[in-house]
Order: structure tokens, then C-alpha cells, then sequence
DNA sequence: CGCATTTGACCAGCGC
DNA sequence: GCGCTGGTCAAATGCG
């Protein structure tokens, strides 16, 4: 199998009834979404395709690579090209992006509560979960380092969140931060590129 | 005292 | 059926 991305998509299971306003792209909607910007003019983002395997999302902020699916598979893009996926048992939106980082846990806007700790085969830095404190949010996100570089996390974000971000100043500028309902959908092809 | 975190136990899915 | 693995639960503990 392989993935490669599609402007052509289904109708999106999850429609956003509060899409970000002025965004030059997708992606840049979801990069607001996940506030990893500090507002400096030198914010930005962009986009390009890589050989009709994924979407590579760059940014002055801390995301080298970034990408999104549709349910129900998402995909980690790494720095060497390796890809990962996993598939969701849910059909819950999952998005996950790789930072670099000496801080576990970056500061998105969302409160989260912490909720396990597992240290699993296939890394030798344990996996943190949290879940979005707010009551009746279901969002939940997944945090470990980088197996190849510990100075990258890999964090994961499953679900969308129904409520706005509760921080203050900034954030409060923002119309609602809820993803923007992406259009790209990632279809399949002969060979796993997986490991 | 209330809330968040820690951590071992438990459970479900999957492969053999 | 059994064991392995990843995800979640919940009691204990810590902290403001």
C-alpha cells in the first residue's frame, strides 16, 4: 500500500460548523488550531507534496513535519522518511505532528489531565496520556519521544474538541478553536511504505 | 480540601 | 486458548 494525498475527498464525516477564518491553507487553519505559533511575524507555514507520498507542513515555529488524514488512519511522517501508521478503532480524527522539544508537553491552550503512563515495546521512552479536562470534551492526546531522536516528540491528538480554548488574551482573538474541517483525505495504492 | 499526578492493575485486541 | 501489548481505570499520593 501506499498513501499519497487527495484534494478530492468523501464528504467529511465531522463537519466543522466554526471554521477559521483567513487561513491561506488547510494546514495553516490546523497549525492555528494547535496554537503553536507566538504570534511573531515570522510565523508561518507551508505547505508542499513530497513525491506523492505525504503532505510535509513546515513552519518557523517548532513542527518540521506534520500531517493529516481522515478517518481512520493516521500517519507519522519522520525526518528520515519512514512513515507510521495505525488505525483507529473509532473513526476518531487523529492528528499527530512531531516537534522538537526539551519540554514533554507543549502548551497548546487546552487544559489536560493526565490520565496513564506506559512504557511500550517499540520505544524506550515511556508514553504519557491525557485527556482534555474540559467536562464533556473526549479529546484526547498521546505524547512520547521520538525513538530515533529523543529530542523530538511525537504528540498525537485524537477527537475534536467541542468547546473553545479556555486560556485568556491572545487565544480569546481567535474565533473558535476547533480544527478546520479538512478537505484532504489520503487514499491507498499498492506497496506499505510501513515499517 | 479539592484537584492533578502517579502507578500498578485490569481489560481488550491481536497474533500465534 | 494463551500470551503479549497498548490503552484505560482507579486508588494512593502529592501539591497548592
Amino acid at each position: 500500500m501506499d498513501y499519497y494525498y487527495s484534494s478530492a475527498s468523501p464528504p467529511n464525516p465531522h463537519p466543522n460548523p466554526y471554521p477559521i477564518p483567513n487561513c491561506a491553507s488547510q494546514f495553516e487553519c490546523l497549525y492555528h488550531y494547535l496554537m503553536l505559533e507566538d504570534g511573531s511575524e515570522e510565523d508561518s507555514c507551508s505547505q508542499t507534496t513530497a513525491a506523492a507520498s505525504a503532505v510535509t507542513v513546515t513552519g518557523t515555529g517548532h513542527i518540521d513535519q506534520l500531517i493529516h488524514t481522515a478517518t481512520p488512519t493516521h500517519v507519522l511522517v519522520f525526518s528520515d522518511g519512514v512513515r507510521r501508521s495505525k488505525e483507529t478503532d473509532d473513526g476518531a480524527r487523529v492528528v499527530a505532528f512531531r516537534t522538537k522539544s526539551e519540554l514533554d508537553v507543549m502548551d497548546d491552550g487546552f487544559k489536560w489531565r493526565k490520565y496513564g503512563k506506559k512504557m511500550v515495546k517499540s520505544s524506550p521512552n515511556p508514553r504519557n496520556y491525557y485527556r482534555c479536562s474540559s467536562g464533556g470534551c473526549e479529546v484526547k492526546k498521546r505524547i512520547e519521544r521520538d525513538i530515533e531522536d529523543s529530542s523530538y516528540v511525537i504528540t498525537t491528538y485524537t477527537g475534536i474538541h467541542n468547546h473553545p480554548i479556555p486560556g485568556v488574551g491572545y487565544y480569546n482573538q481567535m474565533p473558535l478553536m476547533v480544527p478546520y474541517d479538512y478537505d484532504w483525505t489520503f487514499q491507498a495504492s499498492s506497496q506499505s511504505p510501513f515499517s
